[in-house]
Parts: C-alpha cells; sequence; structure tokens
DNA sequence: TCTATTAACGAACTCATTGTCCAATAACAG
DNA sequence: CTGTTATTGGACAATGAGTTCGTTAATAGA
C-alpha cells in the first residue's frame, strides 16, 4: 500500500482515537478530525465515506485484534478451549483488556462506551457460540439457545464496563471470580 | 396550566414518539418535529432547549409511569414487596410492558432502544436499591453492593429486550421464569 | 534516473440544520 | 372586556457536512 495512504489512514484513526477519550462521537466534527490529523478536508472524505463509517473501521481493527489472538490456533492459546474451566478464557479476554493495546480500555471508559460496547458484545457472542462448550456446565436447558448467548455476552461486557468504570482497580483474577459467581 | 402549552407540549411528544419509531434519534431533526407536530420553530424552543431534553423529558414521563405504579404505596401493590417471591415484581412489571402504555414498547424496540434502556437501568437500579429485600436470597456475599445491582438491573432490561426484539411472542409468566432462571 | 500514476492539498462551494429574534396575532384567565 | 401570555412565521447568523477541481508532491515500476 502506498506509504501516504497509510500516512494519512493512521493520522486520522489516531486523532479520532484521542478525540473520542475526551468528548462524545456526537460532539467531534470532521473538522476537527482533520485539523488534528492535519490532513485535508477532501482527503478525509477520500478515505471514509462519513463519520459513521470512520468509527466502525477503528471498532473492527481494535476489536479483531483482540477476539484474533483469543481464537486464534496457535498452540499457546489451543489448550485454552481444551479444559473445562471457562474461566481462563475469561481470565485471557480480561487480561488482554488490561495491557490496555490501543487504549482500549480508554474508549471503552469513555462517553462512547455504548458504541465500543455494543461492538464488543457482537464479537463476544460470536466467540460463545463458536466454541458453546466454554459455558455449557452453567448453561440450564430450560431456556432458549439465544437468550442464553445473549445474557452471557451481555453479563460479560458489563462486568468490564463495571469494572473500568470502577478504575480497573481489580486484578483480572479477581473479576473473573465475581463474573463466574454470577454466572 | 394554559390549555395552548399544553396542547403544544402534547403535540410535539406525539410527533417525536412517532418518528422515533420510524428512525433514528440522531437523524430526526428539529424540522421534522415542529413539520409534523404542526408548532412553530419559536414555539418548539420555548418549551424545549434542545432535542436532547425533549428526548429526556419523554422518558421521565414513560418511565415515571411504569415505576410510579410499581413503587406506589397503594394497598393494592403493598403485598408485592412483601413475599418473598421477587419474581412477583418481575412480573408485574412484565405485565405493565406488556399492556404498552405510550406506545413503549415500540420505543424500548425501536432503532433507539439504547437510549430507552439507559433510562430504563436507571430506573431499575434505583427500584432495586430502595427494595434490596427483593433479590436477597439470590446475592451472594463474596460480590460487591453495586456490581451485583448493576447485574440484576441490566440481566433485568437486556430480557425485556430480548422478549421484544423475538417479538414478544411469549408471555409474561414464561419471560419471568427465564429470568429467574439465570439470576 | 525518468515517467506515468496516484494521493494529498486547499480553497471555495452548496446544502441542511441549528438556534435566535422580533413584530404581529390569537387565545386565555379573571 | 382587558391585560397577559403563547403562538406564529419569517428572517437571520452560525455551524458543519460533503463535493468539486486545479495544483502540487510523493510513489512505484521500468
Amino acid at each position: 500500500m502506498d506509504r501516504r495512504q497509510k500516512k494519512t489512514r493512521e493520522a486520522i484513526f489516531k486523532a479520532f482515537s484521542e478525540l473520542l477519550s475526551k468528548k462524545q462521537y456526537s460532539q467531534i466534527t470532521v473538522g476537527e478530525i482533520i485539523e488534528r490529523a492535519d490532513v485535508g478536508r477532501a482527503t478525509f472524505y477520500t478515505h471514509f465515506e462519513t463519520k459513521d463509517f470512520l468509527l466502525k473501521k477503528l471498532c473492527e481493527e481494535l476489536f479483531c485484534h483482540i477476539f484474533d489472538s483469543t481464537e486464534g490456533g496457535g498452540e499457546r492459546h489451543q489448550h485454552i478451549f481444551d479444559c473445562e474451566a471457562p474461566s481462563s478464557v475469561i481470565l485471557h479476554l480480561l487480561q488482554h483488556l488490561q495491557k490496555n493495546d490501543n487504549n482500549i480500555l480508554k474508549l471503552l471508559a469513555s462517553e462512547n462506551n455504548e458504541l465500543f460496547l455494543r461492538y464488543f458484545k457482537e464479537n463476544l457472542k460470536e466467540l460463545i457460540q463458536k466454541q458453546p462448550q466454554i459455558f455449557e456446565n452453567k448453561r440450564s436447558r430450560d431456556i432458549p439457545n439465544d437468550y442464553w448467548i445473549n445474557h452471557v455476552s451481555t453479563t460479560f461486557v458489563e462486568t468490564v464496563k463495571w469494572w473500568i468504570d470502577n478504575g480497573t482497580k481489580e486484578s483480572p483474577e479477581t473479576i473473573c471470580q465475581y463474573f463466574s459467581i454470577v454466572m
């Protein structure tokens, strides 16, 4: 890919992320983004159709990274899905979050978190659907499957949100335990 | 209150609700609202500072109604909190929702539901905080109290959301049971 | 190194929307 | 009946979205 393209693209992502951790998505203007990214107005629109598309792309980048390394067929992770404890997957995700790759925690904690939490939840749902055995032992047979998947995803996302909103003071292990108590 | 004020206020609420059940909140313009409500532009702004305030007021009206009649000190409801089963409160809320007062279900199901679900959850949290005994028997002592309250509210709201998204086919009793299984 | 291609620039532009203001008019309460 | 108050419509500035285009600069490939 053209070096110029890559540079502008990254500059826009960076500027956008920084703005997102400061103010509401709806209050961020394209003008602010291009000023901070130091790119021309027309340039922005050749890269992203609208502000909404920019957000979508950003979410995809962030969550792809986390979930790819969780689902990945690498030997390092393979054993996670083999052992019975669902907590190992959860713990792994939590530790990943705590490492704060790409400032993802900052974004999840910001006032815009609903946007990110929605993507987070969607990715989680897919993960659980692909690996139903993770939580199988906790599942009752008297509730519909999609209700159950939705419940698990929601509870996890809300747990993370609570964790972040409270300053991420607890260790991933503690959070993991809270989660397993209510599940 | 002046009849004229009341009329305009209601016309705006009505127009806004109708628009909300059709399109995203962010894509609704003040122009559309006043056109549908058939009131002058200046009139709108004498009633509501901004579109956001209008939304806030609408939410307050909708949820106040439901939660007031749930918490109310009337003798009819008093016994609800006296019996042990948390399901009675839940069932009562679900039945209320099903009656579809003020088209609240339509709004909860619309693309804007996040806005309403947030208010819904806030009201629920308060209710649970005031009546902690409702779920006390399900609560573990190994998790923080606010984590627990958040979890209960979230789970209920998500249950309702799932119910609506699936066409509200199940009876309130069934939904109530699903809820009590996962809690 | 040369060249054709492609991206970035910036400035000007249209268009939609927000929020304000005011003078004229109609509805209201007492 | 009368003073008060809400509504009206239209004009207004300000802001932001998204487009257009001629110019400039970087790039990839030969």
